[in-house]
DNA sequence: TTGTATGCGTTATCAG
DNA sequence: CTGATAACGCATACAA
């Protein structure tokens, strides 16, 4: 807290909202009574639920969250948090989708979303402290690294925590909802394959995320079953600069490449940038599969060929889970994978 | 979870969090003292202080959160206000950076951000009992359209409000951060009128939005500085498909346009690319200038001369104007107007 | 400087 | 079904 020594004035409030007390008075009942209308309403006659319903509106009466939360010991929210160097980075297409998504989970619940952003470092602990300390109901942890070890320490804290993106440690038994990124990968495998493509190589994601190193997996699984060569593996950040950063390399390195898998879109669009620059046709010399299925996939006037990642879907359906865990404490629901779709555009055609 | 359900225990809690009655027995003086420690430490002893300190780690205390709102009569929360159908939509790519500089306006403070989309129709309705209903300290509220009015009778209930980007009703004297769009737009003409282009027309944004009206009529004026004819207004819904529609429409209307400005970096892509379907070369045919100076202004290729718009800045000005707002009720803080600068690259090279 | 006593608004308990 | 009444955890006015 800061030195703000105000006055005993409390706050800037116009006029004190009413209270329950106000409103039985409003209602001619009893606290309780009114109380009991509020909420669960089960053991109120309907003539006193009428009379509470109709002193609400005209009060405008809202519950205090805070003595409510008081009692109940229920916080009333939940926790979206958020590693923030993702968000500057591969987060960034993503952060409307998983907002909303999860929001819309939220959408008939009571719970509000607080956002929770931490740093590296240090600042971990004060999340960690948030978290455990009773202020949220639960948590949605999205796109977490290797290194944020600390966060599956929440499992065992007891607190309600559900992930977007498979954790690196599912022993722990922390529901999560993802992708299958590996069956993605393979698909993209399998298409390029497909279409006659035999010297390939892939720009994969950072290894210290399950999503990149499932799609990797699944793409080297994909030449297996094709019968061919494993091919180069460049690593990129995800970023449309990391892109055309790999597929300079990856030119050096491999220039007879005439099939190339993204592990997302926006290297994807590098990729292709990096392609044109360089003097080759897309996709007549070099198909190009990305991944994501991001809004932007058509931003070189191309049409990418890419896999779809229904994120907003992904992100409401951690919410429902969250929701369950909260309402069912000690259940641990069952992970949720979501199926991979190859979605083709020109930047494949034959 | 343990199964010991000895008492009536009301939710998922591990061992009961340390209240602040087991803080001052653990350090030895009273509840009122180690209160005051906690807090403004201002009428303590050093070796109260200390007790209590050493006694928060021993114990790993966490006030409770609910039990100070309800005596302090703050929330200890400020609510981030985005209408959803703008989240879809012209809002994506900024998401990340108003998060990110209201989070970091936030750091310092113990202040947490919570998160308010809200549908049109009657879902404003909750949102604003919501805000009204003091379970926020304030709000900031981002990207209103002209129809959201509702938003701006906000600063009616004295709830300290903050506007990222310039409301419609700037009577009431809300604070507001915006960038100034208007000499952004100006900008933008003088680039292209001194590049020597003459056949200039613009893609400007959705009507409702104030930004998309200044960037308009900054560009018209610019035009009238320059001796040129006003040209081409066509109206987009600043996305990348928009951009490329109205790029369609635009060289239907106008063939021999030499200059166009798009009032969004992601029109702008979808300009440049209707651009180049059409066989027009960029920019030695036609110039483009985009606004916003988005992170995905190289995905095709060209590097976009456009207007930098650094939202993770104004979102953190509009987080410390709220910080100040709350701790200083009353007193209406001046707007804050960012000036625009002009990034040059390829798309308007001469 | 410290401790005591009170109340914040709500839900839960327990008699009527 | 209803109404008193006791917590919930904390910050303060007041007394010491």
């Amino acid at each position: 807290m800061n030195a703000n020594s105000s006055r005993p004035a409390p706050a800037a409030a116009g006029r004190p909202s009413p209270t329950l007390e106000d409103l039985a008075l409003a209602a001619g009942v009893s606290r309780s009574t009114a109380s009991r209308a509020i909420n669960g309403g089960s053991k109120v006659s309907a003539q006193a639920q009428a009379a509470v319903d109709a002193a609400i509106v005209a009060l405008g009466y809202t519950p205090n969250r805070a003595a409510r939360s008081l009692v109940t010991r229920r916080a009333g929210s939940v926790a979206l948090v958020i590693p923030e160097p993702d968000a500057r980075v591969m987060m960034d297409p993503y952060f409307a989708a998983v907002i909303m998504g999860v929001n819309e989970a939220l959408r008939e619940t009571d719970l509000q979303l607080v956002l929770l952003m931490s740093r590296a470092g240090d600042d971990s602990a004060r999340t960690i402290r948030y978290l455990r300390g009773g202020h949220v109901d639960g948590a949605i942890v999205v796109s977490h690294h290797r290194a944020d070890d600390w966060v599956e320490s929440l499992g065992a804290t007891g607190l309600p925590t559900v992930f977007i993106g498979r954790p690196w440690d599912t022993e722990s038994g922390i529901p999560y909802v993802d992708l299958d990124n590996f069956e993605g990968g393979r698909l993209a495998a399998r298409h390029l394959s497909g279409a006659g493509r035999s010297k390939l190589a892939t720009i994969a994601g950072p290894t210290d995320m399950t999503a990149a190193v499932d799609r990797l997996q699944g793409w080297l699984q994909g030449l297996r079953e094709a019968g061919l060569q494993p091919g180069p593996v460049i690593h990129g950040d995800f970023t449309t600069a990391g892109g055309a950063d790999a597929a300079a390399r990856l030119l050096a390195e491999a220039p007879d490449v005439d099939g190339i898998f993204a592990a997302s879109d926006l290297m994807a669009l590098g990729v292709v940038d990096t392609l044109r620059q360089k003097g080759r046709q897309v996709p007549d010399e070099v198909a190009v599969v990305g991944f994501d299925n991001h809004s932007l996939q058509a931003a070189n006037g191309l049409g990418l060929t890419t896999v779809a990642h229904p994120m907003a879907d992904i992100a409401a359906a951690a919410g429902k889970l969250l929701v369950d865990a909260i309402a069912n404490p000690g259940e641990l629901p069952e992970p949720v994978i979501y199926p991979a779709e190859l979605v083709v555009r020109g930047s494949s055609a034959a």
